[in-house]
DNA sequence: TCCTCAGTAATTGTCCTACAAATTTGAAAA
DNA sequence: TTTTCAAATTTGTAGGACAATTACTGAGGA
């Protein structure tokens, strides 16, 4: 079976927030990402609807529709008189898809949450697996393995990307938990970062792959135990990793 | 120091809907219970905005701003000609704060998601109560010992589901980890859906409050195997419990 | 100098109307 | 039966008016 497309999985370059395209959805996205990017630190109050509706070229309407839509998200809080003012972090709805892709993956600032994220893979991820083992469909076996085996450094950085994202994103869906499943926003996240972060050397690429057809035949053999092992393992590793890439990218 | 209120622990009566109250918080909420309640299954049509604005007497502005709110939250899909879709459940934030409240912990239907929740409560808390033994604060040990020694069920369930929350809440916080600490809203579902489906009897509300007194000790003695491992065999009986009365919600 | 209090101004909240854009529907024609 | 095209319908955007709330200002008094 040579003839398989080697560019088999593909980056999920279109972004999902279920708004329908159009000016609302585009402002949304403008301010979410300049205040998570901290362009508006926390309590800053944003600019007047009147403002917006100037610098940005839409009217009151829209301005208005996609601060509410922040709101809702936990990122502004917004009060008669007073104005649109951003929420402490705590209260940012972290695991919202939008808000966890509108972080800066080039910016050192937030490299901490990047970290936090990590530790909670290395929570969810081998269980995830475990219950994999048990749960998944014979199609779902099928595209582990198969987004395992084409971890290819050769391929070029985004079709590498892409299998690494199929490869987590099947084991949440086959874990059979709905909610577990969610996180692969978290994981996809996490993934551009290290990217952009850190260019990975070809021995650590192929011990990556290795690692992750390891944990893709003990979900396929339906070993529960070898693959929350396995898993762990793999992302011990991440983890270290992570840690020195965050350490160097905050001591900058 | 026997002068301490009783009821010190609080249910978190008011909700956090960061949306300003108003109007739009109103439609928001009506609106997102009556979907996450199946009142309108998958793929319906919700009524026409026109509609909406005759049946809540709000304006039509109010009903866009509110229905942008829901497809933030991906619960429903808008299309001009085609009106407002459910999505399907996966595509709902399911780990969003408000769509996790407007579960009705009355309905059967929802038996499911408090089986997967408990579940996932298996996997992130008893590493949430070991992080808790190494990070936690001397003023949070102190709460968390507090909490766990509060539960008692004379003062009338509000006041021990504010104990239990509050217990399982701060070891959260305590982990360190802000993304962790955001899962505390799951928590509180599943209290209010297990306290509302079933009454525990008198002895197992004494070894509920046992356990969390064990749990506590290990935590405040900065045993994080201990921690672990209690919080672990603890969450192990809860889901016992949970599977039963999910089982028996889902017969009728 | 500092405090109190009432008035004023500024900002978001709600309502309304009008029109644009897109897409389903249905009828007409090949 | 299939294709084409027009019409009707529903959401999307724009913009204006006023209400409600509250931060700010300044005058007056202690």
């Amino acid at each position: 079976m040579d003839n398989k497309k080697r560019n088999f999985f593909e980056l999920p370059d279109k972004v999902l927030t279920s708004l329908p395209t159009g000016a609302v959805k585009d402002t949304v996205e403008h301010l979410g990402k300049k205040i998570a990017h901290g362009d508006y630190p926390t309590g800053a109050v944003l600019p007047r609807e009147d403002e917006l509706v100037d610098s940005l070229g839409v009217s009151r309407t829209v301005v208005r529709e996609a601060i509410k839509v922040l709101c809702g998200k936990g990122l502004i809080r917004t009060a008669r008189r007073y104005g649109s003012r951003v929420c402490p972090f705590d209260d940012w709805n972290l695991l919202d898809p939008d808000v966890i892709r509108w972080h800066d993956p080039k910016s050192p600032q937030t490299a901490r949450i990047y970290a936090e994220a990590t530790d909670l893979r290395l929570i969810f991820e081998p269980e995830a697996a475990a219950l994999a083992a048990v749960n998944a469909s014979r199609s779902q076996r099928d595209t582990i393995l198969a987004a395992a085996r084409a971890i290819h450094p050769l391929d070029g950085q985004s079709s590498m990307i892409g299998a690494d994202y199929m490869f987590h994103a099947t084991i949440l869906q086959a874990s059979g938990n709905q909610m577990l499943s969610q996180l692969q926003n978290l994981i996809y996240a996490v993934m551009l970062f290290s990217y952009a972060a850190s260019q990975r050397t070809p021995p650590e690429e192929k011990v990556a792959r290795r690692n992750h057809v390891g944990v893709a035949e003990a979900i396929d053999s339906g070993d529960a135990e070898l693959a929350r092992g396995r898993m762990r393992d793999m992302l011990v590793l991440n983890k270290a990793m992570a840690d020195k890439l965050v350490a160097s990218t905050l001591q900058e």
